[in-house]
DNA sequence: TTAAAGTCAATAGA
DNA sequence: TCTATTGACTTTAA
């Protein structure tokens, strides 16, 4: 509902001032753990808040989310990159303690943080323990210690090889979700890790820019053709669109943020504005949306434009060839062995093979003398293919460049720990160093819209052609 | 049911 | 080590 900037601020303090109490000493906030049942959901097994906050407020975070004012997302994160930074302190050390998340989980929230409106309750929760983390005076100076305690614990039990799990002091200090003690015993069945090979990627790219929600027999037909099971082939769009969405926020975000660098309105509503300008832009908000059907847009359409333009040549199959199309430069490698189409491949773990997901616990090695492909390269009878291949690869190439500018490496702002109070809110997103990759990021985003018009006509031309319901808002 | 959102956790790279 | 990437899984919404 905030959406004056100053409103937001001003809530922001006071959200500030809320929770700032209740957490004087990381330790106790350790312990405090137990309230933990406040979490909802089936959550609890792991991340469950071991955060400093509400010891023994009466607020639990979702309370505090949910009455928290729109924060600045990309404030939030680029302020506290700097204060670890600054401070030599990991991204695993402060998503443990602080936020309860892995630091995978971490990277990619402070990497690619989405604007505040665009998030859910529970992908608001981060953000606002990084707030209150920030706005406590001691923040550094706990995280510090929880290290120190760490190591000390860590090297406790090394001593003590007891492995008695390292009960106490974990306990106390970070709650050692991490692998720790493996409280139950080893998944035995641990199914190894698929790699996709760079020809599968690429292949499966091309096969989204020609349809970015592809139909169950498309994805069929993909998993066939590359040998993969469906369900990953399913999984990778999911978390191919769902990605790409995401690129386009910060691409937006930082559009937005040095288009007008120096607006004096809140950084949070600037960063929520950039990322509706864009979805408004492009004319349907489709963009980054793109709900199933209604709205289709490929965020990153960067090339839907040759899919639009061939598409047109047949409606409903068109998207199928294309799936066909886009296998090509991947298929050369599959083609290569014998076995990988129709032959009833080892359905037992369809894809496994590849690349060491197999049962072998997949090393480099590995997959480089499976994915024999090898075939590829090189091999003049695919020279057709690759040349496919190579067209798309550029692109992807130009637009992966132009995401890698778009991280913004934060610079200025507000390094100090300590007191950076809220008022840090609102001097965010002033930089203007970003204008250098400006450029770049401008031609990018325009290409992704281009693409996603293109990609509309497409789908508009197809339904045409089978007459079906079509309710696009222009 | 499907897609999106949010994460985990393995692993690739510095 | 630490961070970044990414396939898979879980939860939530529509």
């Amino acid at each position: 509902a905030p959406e004056s900037p100053m409103s937001s601020s001003e809530s922001v303090k006071s959200l500030t001032e809320l929770v700032q109490q209740p957490c004087p000493a990381i330790e106790t906030s350790k312990d405090g753990k137990s309230q933990e049942s406040s979490e909802p959901p089936a959550s609890e097994s792991q991340s469950t808040t071991p955060l400093p906050l509400s010891g023994h407020s009466a607020l639990s975070i979702q309370e505090l989310v949910a009455m928290s004012p729109e924060l600045d997302t990309y404030g939030i994160t680029k302020r506290v990159k700097e204060v670890l930074t600054d401070n030599n302190l990991g991204q695993r050390l402060f998503g443990e303690t602080i936020l309860g998340l892995t630091q995978g989980s971490v990277s990619d929230l402070l990497a690619r943080p989405k604007p505040w409106h665009k998030l859910s309750l529970k992908g608001r929760e981060p953000f606002v323990r990084m707030q209150l983390w920030l706005n406590d005076p001691n923040n550094v100076e706990k995280l510090m210690d929880m290290k120190r305690m760490e190591k000390k614990a860590y090297m406790k039990r090394r001593h003590s090889s007891v492995s008695d799990s390292q009960s106490c002091e974990s306990s106390s200090a970070g709650i050692d979700y991490s692998q720790g003690a493996s409280p139950q015993p080893q998944h035995q069945l641990k199914k190894p890790r698929v790699v996709l090979a760079p020809e599968e990627k690429e292949a499966l790219k091309r096969a989204y820019q020609q349809k970015p929600y592809p139909s169950p027999k498309t994805i069929e037909e993909l998993a066939t053709q590359l040998n993969l099971k469906t369900s990953t082939v399913i999984n990778w769009f999911h978390n191919y669109r769902s990605r790409i969405r995401r690129e386009l926020f910060i691409e937006e975000i930082q559009a937005g943020s040095q288009s007008q660098a120096g607006s004096s309105d809140s950084p949070s509503a600037r960063s929520s504005r950039a990322a509706h300008s864009s979805e408004g832009d492009s004319c349907d908000g489709v963009d980054a949306e793109g709900p199933p059907e209604g709205k289709p847009s490929g965020p990153e359409a960067d090339e839907f434009s040759n899919a639009a333009a061939k598409s047109q040549g047949g409606p409903a199959e068109a998207a199928f060839e294309a799936g066909e199309e886009a296998l090509r430069g991947a298929r050369p490698s599959e083609r290569a062995e014998p076995e990988s189409l129709e032959d009833t491949d080892d359905e037992g773990r369809p894809r496994a093979p590849r690349q060491g997901s197999p049962a072998a616990p997949q090393r480099p090695g590995d997959a480089l003398e499976t994915l024999p492909n090898s075939a590829t390269e090189g091999d003049a009878s695919t020279s057709a293919a690759s040349t496919s291949v190579l067209t798309g690869e550029s692109s992807y190439k130009s637009k992966e460049s132009s995401e890698k500018i778009s991280s913004v490496p934060s610079t200025s702002s507000t390094p100090g720990a300590g007191s950076q109070k809220s008022n840090s809110l609102q001097s965010l997103f002033g930089f203007s160093e970003a204008a250098s990759s400006r450029n770049t990021r401008d031609s990018s985003l325009r290409k992704k819209k281009a693409a996603n018009l293109n990609n509309i006509i497409h789908r508009l031309e197809k339904a045409a052609s089978r007459e079906e319901a079509v309710e696009w808002e222009f």
